[in-house]
DNA sequence: TTATCATATGAACAATCGTTCATATGAGGT
DNA sequence: ACCTCATATGAACGATTGTTCATATGATAA
């Protein structure tokens, strides 16, 4: 199988690669991305701050599939809310999010 | 459902969201990077080109799903690939993927 | 040609995922 | 208390996904 002509190499190519879990935690990451609605989601959170019904009357989508959507950015600490009477406002927990999505789009606009 | 008291801004938020198909295709590239087998052999290939079986070796995982994996990488674009004589060398086809993976860790790393 | 090495690929499998549906919780208002 | 609105959640469903296994292709050497 292997040459180990550049075992040497080899061996600090797999040196320098960080741990399993996190490798794992950073594609948990990217799979929250993985997903339209969660990205759509993300999208109207740029412009400010919104409950769940309306993001739900935005995107043309049920409230629970919002809300379980929601479950999973706030799990992936993209986002945060905060409950004012009966309703609950979500927002854009870090600013990671905008420049990871920027990245994104400068990829697939080639 | 909705109140309608801020109307106009739910229209202009819906108006500067991007098509679905641009949405769907930001998602299906994020997804790539979703796969912890798949943010390895981005990681080796940070390094320098490298054969199928070399990569196999280096992940301890079984020439077809590296195989398989591959298909999935250069099907996004993300990387490229030369043959040379028996074997495929592959190699990174993008300075996005760096910096996306880069935006990742920062958030994680917090 | 035949043998061997490197890679690709199709089928099958378990596992994960996103949505729907029904229902539960939580917070006012009457 | 009751009713209603807003949100959360568990179960179930079909759909997608990553790996394995077996096999096919592609390239070189004898």
């Amino acid at each position: 199988m292997e040459h180990n002509k550049h075992g040497e190499l080899l061996k600090e190519v797999k040196r320098e690669m960080p741990k399993d879990e996190t490798l794992a935690e950073l594609s948990e990451l990217f799979s929250v991305f993985g997903d339209s609605t969660r990205i759509k989601i993300l999208w109207v959170l740029f412009e400010r701050e919104m409950s769940v019904c309306c993001i739900a009357d935005l995107l043309n989508m049920t409230q629970s599939a919002i809300s379980h959507q929601l479950k999973n950015l706030r799990h992936a600490k993209l986002i945060s809310s905060r409950r004012e009477g009966k309703t609950v406002y979500y927002f854009l927990a870090d600013d990671h999010v905008r420049s990871i999505i920027d990245q994104g789009m400068e990829h697939i606009s080639e």
